[in-house]
DNA sequence: GTATTATTGCAATAAAATCGCAATAAACAT
DNA sequence: ATGTTTATTGCGATTTTATTGCAATAATAC
């Protein structure tokens, strides 16, 4: 399947680079300046995730948060599998440059992690 | 508010007790030989976790999943933040002997931790 | 320009969880 | 045992989030 660019993928895409904080469904439809049809933004965004250009997170308020997948310049230091942080008081999820650390029982393989911790942001602390 | 012993109360208790997987609302509803209404369920496990009781995981498919809060005999051993397992074969969730382990930036506090891995499982592999 | 088909808009649908309210029943006092 | 209080339940409606079918549109290649 050859992707297509559209005003829709360039208006998404650009929100979530200049976003410091992963982004619901909710608050990209609020950001964007065109209007967009809902299906719309959840098919461009299930497409980049599809495309490993982003990652989505859910909280446990059952919403789905999207961010970049962001490359580092050295490789070595790409965090694959990374915390998330959830701030009770502005209400945001981000990404935490902190690696998922865990060892699991014999026989088990991990495919992907979804880890969020919860609490209040140093913003708002 | 002062808690009052019912049927209901007893009969999903004794299935969390009884499981050794997290269950979803849906699975305990199967799961019960009486008939009970969905609302009660859900309004059951809830209180259950304002309780202290029961824990509840969100997973990535946006779910909630139940399960009981085990108090080790020595209380050193009380993993408080744990590790979930999400088997992609024979979808279940359950809780790691796994504690969470992080470091966050200066000035975030963390209150609460709903984290995941999500693979195939011993019993599937 | 024309053909192909990925993408979009729209409305309908699915799925999970909550809520309002009247009826019920558990706990307690008499 | 009987009555009172109010936590709990059942029911239906509602909310919220996300997906899907389908025809119309438009991006890409020739
Ligand atoms: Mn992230
Ligand atoms: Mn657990
Ligand atoms: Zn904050
Ligand atoms: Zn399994």
């Amino acid at each position: 399947m050859i992707r297509r660019n559209t005003p829709t993928k360039e208006a998404v895409l650009n929100l979530l680079l200049n976003s410091r904080k992963a982004l619901s469904h909710d608050a990209i439809e609020k950001q964007l300046n065109i209007e967009i049809n809902r299906a719309t933004i959840y098919r461009v965004l299930n497409r980049f995730c599809e495309d490993g250009i982003v990652h989505k997170i859910v909280a446990e308020d059952g919403k789905q948060y999207f961010a970049i997948c962001k490359k580092c310049e050295n490789p070595q230091e790409v965090i694959q599998h990374h915390f998330h942080f959830r701030c009770l008081s502005c209400d945001t999820i981000e990404c935490l440059q902190v690696p998922v650390e865990y060892s699991v029982p014999n026989g088990y393989e991990v495919q992907n992690t979804n880890c969020v911790l919860t609490g209040v942001c140093n913003d708002c602390s």
